[in-house]
RNA sequence: GGACAAGUGGGUGAGUGGCUGAAACCACAUCCCUGCUAAGGAUGCGUACGGGUAACUGUACCGAGAGUUCGAAUCUCUCCUUGUCCA
């Protein structure tokens, strides 16, 4: 959630930070309106209650004392009418505020550069070369079809489209890079966690997947369950409501889950292959800092997930997303694309954000900052997509006969 | 699935209608004493929002929600969670 108070004090810088990433003013003045008319119904609400508390005491004296009392609940219970208006108002403007508050994205750092969408991402740097080929390069799905590594088919009918199943070293690759990214993640500091792929409502909305975007997630049949779009859900919301002290700080977490999305966006994107699946797999990293130190984590964590590609040899590009792009609870956020040979393009594979106070906030996640609780930040990354890693490799070891070499890395996961 | 019991602050745990935002103890923080590796004393020590330069102060919160009452941690109802027993 946006910082209401510097809203408040501070419209005019706040409001043109968020107009570049599309929201209206109009809007925004509606909220500090709302935030104004709360102030005001809390005042009066709180007025009338001290009052009525006041006279209750006063009520327990008479009684002691013996006194007639006709009076005085004559006019207690006059207030008590008052009271329940005042909080029929506030209670209003409470919800009215939370549920416009809740939809507003957060604020782009100023190092986000403008733009529509992704064609207007800006190119940090490149690492490493893309091979030369002798042949014309294959798209996956040739590749995964003939080395029997994946069927598509059989994925669909199982479950529905955007499904598949991999067998034999396909599977087994799939079990290697999973264990490969866990181990480099922990040895660079992250500690691994296992967590539920359901979560409830208030987790995403901790995280800012909810109220907003539920039309994307698959929910459990009459339950206020939800399979998770990204380990950042569950493992963000971990310390959802608490209060850490600043010597365990940074929380810095590896999960590897399998991720559920409907992809309600992408109709007709991606419809052939793994690269966009209802159900996938991620190597997450999350970390929880204090604000001055989230940038530096930001930069380990962009790394930590560059370093895995470089060291499965594969060429890829960081690209710092522009406005356009960038994500609801984003306030800057990397993106790592692997080079394709076969689609010959970079396509993401991996997707780093510093989401500053943003989730703290929703999700209540504080630490003690000497005598005081402050807003941790929470960042995210994923180190990384794993079936578009498969893709990657199946793409960038291609040989011209169709067979896939295996990455060097990788050869001690699957006992060769 | 059924029966019973319980859910209080970082922890243990008191508290059955007003003097309780909550005793006591532990933990923690600062200071003092002592002086030696362990002990004694003083003070402080929940969260959120609002007012005040500040001292301080108002409101809410004792699993969650609703209700009874002038007044609820305490009574009633629903739900959730945990424990024990039974299937």
């Amino acid at each position: 959630m946006i910082d209401l108070k510097l809203l408040q004090k501070d419209f005019e810088t706040m409001s043109k930070k968020l107009q570049r990433k599309g929201v209206d003013v109009a809007l925004l003045e509606q909220l500090k309106v709302k935030n104004e008319a709360l102030k005001i119904a809390k005042a009066a609400f709180e007025t009338l209650q001290a009052a009525q508390n006041a006279m209750s005491k006063e009520f327990g004296v008479y009684k002691r004392e013996g006194k007639d009392i006709t009076e005085l609940k004559a006019r207690v219970d006059a207030n008590k009418i008052k009271v329940a208006e005042a909080i029929e108002v506030q209670r209003d403007a409470q919800e009215a505020l939370e549920t416009m508050a809740m939809a507003i994205p957060n604020v782009p750092d100023d190092s986000v550069p403008d733009g529509a969408d992704e064609a207007d991402n800006v190119e940090l740097k490149k690492v490493l070369t893309p091979r030369e080929f002798t042949f014309t390069p294959k798209e996956h799905w040739e590749l995964a079809e003939e080395n029997g590594w994946i069927d598509f088919e059989r994925g669909v009918k199982l479950a529905t489209s955007r499904f598949s199943v991999s067998f034999g070293m396909g599977a087994r690759l799939e079990r290697a890079l999973i264990n490969f990214m866990l181990d480099f993640n922990r040895e660079r500091g992250f500690d691994e966690v296992s967590v539920p792929a359901l979560v409830n409502r208030t987790a995403l909305e901790g995280t800012g997947q909810l109220p907003k975007f539920e039309e994307d997630l698959y929910k459990m049949d009459g339950q206020e369950l939800f399979l998770i779009p990204t380990a950042e859900v569950p493992v963000t919301n971990l310390y959802q409501d608490e209060i850490l002290s600043a010597d365990e700080l940074p929380k810095r977490m590896t999960a590897y889950t399998s991720c559920f999305r409907k992809e309600a966006g992408a109709a007709g994107r991606d419809t052939r292959g793994m690269i966009r699946q209802h159900q996938f797999h991620k190597v997450e990293l999350v970390a929880i800092t204090t604000p001055q130190t989230s940038e530096i984590m930001f930069e380990q964590m962009v790394n930590c997930a560059s370093d895995i590609l470089t060291a499965l040899e594969l060429p890829h590009r960081l690209v710092n997303l522009c406005t356009g792009d960038l994500g609801f609870s984003a306030a800057h956020t990397t993106d790592i694309e692997v080079w394709l040979p076969g689609q010959n393009q970079y396509r993401e594979i991996s997707s780093i954000s510093n989401t500053r106070e943003f989730q703290a906030r929703r999700a209540k996640i504080r630490y003690k900052n000497g005598k005081k609780n402050e807003m941790v930040n929470t960042l995210n990354g994923s180190s990384l997509a794993v079936g578009r890693t498969l893709v990657a490799i199946m793409e960038n070891y291609q040989n011209e006969d169709g067979s896939i070499d295996i990455p060097e890395v990788l050869k001690p996961y699957l006992g060769m």
